[in-house]
RNA sequence: GGGCCGUUAGCUCAACUAGGCAGAGCAACUGACUCUUAAUCAGUAGGUUGAAGGUUCGAUUCCUUCACGGCCCA
């Protein structure tokens, strides 16, 4: 590289640094693990080492579990008494998440998947060498217990053990039990240490995993068929974004990530499945924010013979039930508001939305002029932000709508009549051929989802294909990329075909309560830095 | 990309306003304790204050740059 403008200087300067701040904990944390120099940690593994040398194996994967914890408190409920410490006998493991010692016995949290449960370990019971073994143990070791259950003084059901297993040892102590961990980034980085410590964070995966699974059987039990389509494309389409970009090197070509699977979905409903859904991560080399990662999953599900309005109320049916199977109830508190799923929602045309929420005069929708200086008064650019092109009025539109009427629609709203401009996918509505037969729905002041009519007149689908293109040439220095075999699928003929894309992380986020986007994500993207 | 805030013991946080010995709780370690549940009691140890530099007799504190993160805006 050579004496390149001060902005690439600046860059390079900033990468550098980062490398050398990179190199230096790596140092830092070499350094370290050569020493062993966390006192709790190395303890650790000085108790480990002297647990195997006495005979003890540390990881060992031959301890039978008869129940799990709910098992156990379920046969409790069911007839408690029939239940003595002597019979039946249970077998049970988990992670110790507590200790209360007391000299020659001890309380512990057991924890499984399914629950906690107290037991209480005592010399008498477990012997004296068992005990010694105990007494070496630590929070956050997994062990396996055998034993009856019992009722303590309290009335607690615990399971008294005449066996004690260790099933592997913890080296790292865990956070605190009272606080848990808080720091964020932490959280994010380490979510093992999240799931372990914060039981809330774990119902938000098992409730995102709750809504996917609904949505998955709402749509098979209409006839719709899971498929998965190419995460890597040739040519990256169905949407407007900027690509990640790969390299493959047996075939020596470039390729992408895709932005969407739209276009090879229906390359499948021409193909003769006629409704088929793909519930799946898109990429988009895009900003990171509490409503953006870089990697999202997407629902994308299409139907042949349907309409935009079909899928509206599909779409109504399919969200409702869901928020009644994660949370119980069609009403939702989101943020400190409730959020209503109930229907049927409000329906408004984007001209109309401008003007009664937005408060957009409605002559000037007719009028360029005036929009435009609306606009600036406002604070709203014209121009593009990725090409820096003066934009169209339709684009101007939903610019406008951006701003001003979409962090107001609380309550679930579809927004229709969408410019064709801004839908370059979308079928032109009959009557009035300068809109598409398109909707978007807003809830919580964000777009969770995009259906419509699909175009399918190959002819009228290459003529917008060619305008986008030109579009973007004139100012943008990126590769010009047409997708010939779309193109060429719909030559064949597609039938009248309707197709949605739902955004699972946002709704995952309202049905949630999360106000960030990484709160539904396991593992949001972070920079790397080594902390250890 | 811009603004504001943050980074101190394994974890949760003080100390920073106005520079003066870096602290607490939990966890850990030693001891006591066979019904505790944020167990209790007595004692012990634990720190390159995110990194580098600057100002100063003296910096966790003030200044600069950098890294990472959070919130808001574009």
């Amino acid at each position: 590289m050579g004496w390149g403008s001060s902005g690439c200087a600046f860059e390079t300067q900033s990468k550098l640094a980062r490398q050398r701040q990179r190199h230096a904990i790596n140092r830092k944390v070499f350094r370290r693990s050569m020493e062993q120099a966390k006192d709790i940690i190395k303890k650790r593994h000085e108790k480990a080492r002297s647990l195997k040398e006495t005979g003890v194996e540390l990881y060992p994967n031959d301890f039978f579990v008869s129940h799990t914890v709910r098992d156990i408190l379920s046969l409790i409920d069911a007839d408690s008494d029939q239940i003595r410490p002597e019979a039946p006998i249970f077998s049970a493991a988990g992670r110790i998440m507590a200790i209360n010692r007391f000299g020659k016995s001890a309380f512990i949290r057991l924890r499984d998947r399914t629950g906690q449960l107290q037991s209480y370990i005592r010399q008498d019971e477990v012997g004296s060498e068992s005990y010694a073994l105990f007494k070496q143990l630590d929070v956050g070791d997994f062990i396996g217990l055998v034993g009856g259950m019992f009722q303590t003084k309290t009335g607690e059901w615990t399971l008294l053990a005449n066996e004690i297993k260790l099933l592997s040892k913890s080296l790292r102590p865990l956070p605190e039990k009272f606080h848990g961990l808080r720091d964020p980034e932490k959280r994010f980085r380490q979510r093992y240490l999240d799931l372990i410590m914060n039981p809330e964070i774990r119902d938000v995966f098992l409730k995102r995993s709750l809504l996917i699974k609904t949505i998955r059987q709402f749509l098979i039990d209409r006839d719709y068929l899971e498929v998965e389509t190419p995460m890597m494309q040739p040519i990256p389409g169905g949407a407007e974004a900027r690509p990640f970009k790969t390299y493959h090197n047996a075939l020596d070509m470039d390729l992408y990530l895709r932005i969407a699977p739209e276009l090879y979905l229906k390359r499948l409903v021409t193909g003769g499945f006629e409704r088929v859904f793909e519930i799946n991560r898109n990429f988009r080399n895009e900003g990171i924010s509490t409503q953006h990662n870089p990697e999202f999953t997407m629902l994308e599900f299409y139907q042949a013979y349907a309409t935009f309005e079909d899928l509206m109320d599909l779409t109504e049916e399919m969200v409702k039930r869901s928020a009644a199977a994660v949370c119980g109830d069609v009403k939702v508190e989101y943020q400190g508001d409730i959020i209503d799923f109930n229907g049927p929602w409000r329906r408004l045309i984007l001209e109309d939305a401008l003007s009664s929420i937005g408060g957009v005069p409605p002559e000037f929708l007719q009028d360029r002029e005036k929009l435009e200086a609306f606009a600036t008064d406002n604070g709203i650019s014209l121009t593009s932000v990725e090409t820096g092109r003066s934009v169209g009025i339709g684009k101007l539109m939903t610019k406008i709508f951006d701003v001003l009427v979409e962090p107001k629609l609380q309550q679930p709203t579809f927004i229709t009549g969408y410019p064709v401009e801004v839908s370059p996918l979308s079928r032109r509505n009959k009557e009035n051929p300068n809109i598409t037969d398109r909707f978007e729905l807003f809830i919580a002041g964000r777009e969770i989802a995009n259906g419509f009519s699909e175009l399918n007149d190959p002819v009228d689908q290459r003529d917008r294909f060619l305008q986008q293109l030109k579009n973007k040439s004139e100012e943008s220095d990126e590769t010009l990329m047409f997708d010939e075999d779309y193109i060429h699928a719909l030559e064949y003929g597609m039938p009248p075909t309707a197709g949605e894309g739902v955004g699972i992380d946002r709704l995952a986020m309202l049905l949630t309560n999360s106000a960030s986007i990484r709160e539904v994500i396991l593992f949001p993207h972070m920079r790397p830095v080594d902390k250890y």
